[in-house]
RNA sequence: GCCCGGGUAGCUCAGUCGGUAGAGCAAUUCACUCGUAAUGAAUAGGUCAGGAGUUCAAUUCUCCUCUCGGGCUCCA
């Protein structure tokens, strides 16, 4: 046979010669795709264009406008990383180095324990664009493991690669998936003569395809994850298909900068975290304790109406507390240290629910009294690695708006899904729109309590969400060895995801504390309970709030929301009672008055966020208006003032 | 906790190849009284994160500590 047929992803099929590749199949397409083809994908599985077809084989073609080519490519940048450092650094030595969102990395050993430097990024950029003028091919190998092994003499970690891969019973993970087929022979790729890397594949056809790419940072990075393997020097890159996807990436980047909550809580005066305190400690100044106490308001007057009971709790408890609920046998770590008093024992709170429960056993309780909806602001303290701490996202203070539900078996899916509508009101009320939901199911081992109650617990969530129409993924045995769980993601505006709410059910708690209720026929029953954080942390969901509004929070959450501005002294007493009058609406206003020019304060409001700045003058003291500057909008003048205060209403009114 | 990089005025930063520091903004005072994104001038403000070492001399070099940032790990 002289030819082959093979068919193309839209059905139609195409007659080449034997022998042709994917490459040629491209070339008889059309010029366009064969410049743009970077890997074939042959009967499903992602292969190298040099690859010839068979008869018969179903072809696609990738190019770098596809998310699979993308992922291509930044692979490939990673060996031309990779290639430069070893070029550079004689006697280092690589581990692995993946394709990542928006990029790839690289982890190396070098010799002596050196380590790199931002400066040396420079040096390996010039290095890597050297190898990519020079256009080098991929070059696919195959080789048993053995002569894998002497393939990569004096690289214990490729070798290391080799070995797990290659073992009969090796638990491939995903890392390492990208490095070599499982299947007794290793593949590599070389690229000259001084350089292979041990690769499944497939890689673009040569190095010329690549060079839309930034080395970002250097970072440490244990070896396979683990924290007790040697750390490696890892640098990141972020690689695109053209240049301008390159500059938008770069400056997306830039964009979710300026939203950062840190500086902006400096720039706005919100929030700070003084040295003198300790890492993870922040002091909330007037601005930002004033949104937080709105937000704790509402959140308040939510749960009123919600069902719930408020309680407070204490902020340290004796050791047999702890002792008791289990957080002293697997969460000692996190927790700060013992304080010695009185011949006792205590402890800050790194949890608020043992309390709760503790306000649940204060008196029997009947299933007329579930479900019992416990709720608390509380502050509990966690020891978190000092490397882990990140402004309000990451703390070690900080304020759950924490509930405990306790219900019986038959209650949990109603109690599940009306839950599940709460959170989602609440965070829809924070202009949060866009969800993702995330299922957490048993764990294969080590779980407490039997099946009928994880079935009907992890049922319940399920249709829970399924209820509120929400989009979820399923993460099989992804639960706590308590119970089963819902994360909830929001999107923010620049389309990022935060985990912020959480509905936990817990089969361990009520048993450790032995917890009871008399059911209706007298008989004695363990309740189930539930946690159900909804901001998750206050401060963390400040700080979302804070990174989402880019620091222009919302009308009714803003800690100013009007400035009034005269325009000369003159017209100062007019500002004066305009603020006034305000004010016994109920709005947050404050006169500027005339020291310093007009264009001067209305730049101070714009670059302070305030949604409203107003302007008074002789016109206005003479009509009762005032010239109305909304944060974002061009000026209206000659505004009645009862215009404006309906308008203000409005927004108040709908979280505008 | 681990790897890398930082810490200079309230803020954003410059600078000193070792001779104890500078700008802009902010603050204060004075003048200007102004209709929409920075009026002008003057003044004040710093143990150059802290400690130790080397040196005639350290903010600068070295070491340690604290702390911040980026990662890793962790977040039952």
């Amino acid at each position: 046979m002289s030819s082959i047929a093979i068919t193309l992803p839209d059905g139609s099929e195409r007659s080449l010669k034997t022998g042709s590749t994917a490459a040629d199949l491209a070339a008889d397409i059309g010029p366009g795709l064969a410049k743009a083809a970077l890997v074939a994908t042959i009967n499903g599985e992602q292969r190298d264009l040099d690859v010839p077809l068979a008869d018969g084989d179903s072809v696609g073609l990738i190019t770098d406008s596809s998310d699979d080519g993308l992922e291509v490519l930044r692979h490939s940048t990673s060996h031309v990383l990779a290639q430069a450092v070893l070029a550079l650094w004689p006697g280092s030595t690589f581990a692995i180095g993946p394709a990542i969102d928006d990029g790839f990395y690289y982890d190396f050993d070098l010799p002596g324990g050196q380590t790199f430097t931002d400066d040396d990024l420079e040096r390996i950029d010039a290095k890597m664009r050297e190898i990519i003028g020079a256009d080098q091919p991929f070059i696919r190998g195959e080789v048993p493991a053995d002569e894998g092994m002497a393939l990569f003499e004096g690289h214990k970690y490729k070798q290391a690669i080799i070995e797990r891969v290659t073992s009969p019973d090796a638990a491939l993970d995903a890392e390492m998936a990208s490095e070599v087929d499982a299947a007794g022979t290793v593949s590599f790729y070389r690229n000259s003569d001084d350089f292979i890397d041990l690769c499944r594949g497939p890689h673009v056809p040569s190095t010329g395809r690549l060079g839309h790419f930034k080395l970002m940072k250097v970072a440490g990075a244990y070896w396979r994850g683990n924290e007790k393997e040697p750390m490696l020097q890892r640098i990141y890159g972020t690689a695109w298909s053209n240049k301008k996807e390159l500059k938008q990436h770069l400056h997306r980047l830039e964009e979710a900068a300026k939203r950062d909550h840190r500086k902006l809580a400096n720039e706005l005066d919100l929030v700070s975290w003084p040295n003198e305190l300790g890492p993870g400690l922040a002091v909330w100044h007037p601005k930002g304790a004033l949104v937080r106490k709105l937000m704790e308001d509402y959140s308040r007057d939510r749960h009123e109406h919600g069902g719930y009971h408020f309680a407070y709790t204490p902020h340290i408890a004796k050791a047999a507390l702890w002792e008791t609920s289990g957080h002293l046998d697997f969460y000692a770590d996190g927790m700060y240290p013992p304080m010695e008093l009185d011949g006792a024992t205590y402890y800050p709170k790194p949890m608020n629910c043992p309390f709760h429960v503790m306000i649940y056993k204060s008196d029997q309780r009947s299933y007329r009294d579930l479900p019992l909806r416990i709720f608390e602001l509380g502050t509990v303290y966690r020891y978190e690695l000092s490397g882990a701490i990140h402004g309000l996202l990451r703390s070690r203070g900080f304020t759950q708006d924490d509930s405990h539900i306790f219900a019986t078996r038959e209650m949990l899916e109603d109690e599940l899904a009306s839950l599940l509508d709460f959170v989602l009101s609440v965070l829809r009320a924070f202009g949060f729109e866009d969800f993702q939901a995330k299922l957490s199911t048993r764990p294969p081992e080590k779980a407490v309590g039997d099946d009928e109650i994880w079935d009907m617990a992890t049922e319940g969530l399920r249709a829970a969400l399924e209820k509120a129409g929400l989009d979820y993924i399923v993460d099989e045995g992804g639960g706590a060895f308590y119970g089963p769980k819902i994360d909830v993601d929001v999107k923010d505006a620049i389309g990022r995801a935060w985990q912020l709410s959480t509905i936990q059910a817990d089969f361990n708690l009520p048993e450790r504390f032995e917890l009871e209720y008399v059911a209706n026929d007298g008989e004695r029953k363990r309740p189930v309970m539930i946690h159900r954080a909804l901001f998750g942390s206050v401060e963390r969901f400040f700080g979302v709030l804070l990174e989402h509004y880019a620091g222009a929070f919302p009308v009714w959450l803003a800690p100013m929301q009007v400035q009034v501005l005269p325009v000369a002294e003159a017209h100062d007493a007019f500002a004066d009672t305009v603020t006034a009058r305000l004010r016994g609406l109920g709005y947050r206003a404050e006169t500027i008055a005339a020291t310093d020019p007009l264009g001067k304060r209305v730049r101070a409001g714009k670059s302070n966020k305030i949604p409203y700045v107003l302007v008074v003058g002789d016109d206005d003291a003479a009509n009762d208006t005032v010239g109305v500057n909304a944060r974002g909008q061009d000026v209206e003048r000659d505004v009645s003032f009862e215009t404006f205060a309906a308008r203000l209403a409005n927004d108040v009114e709908t979280h505008a």
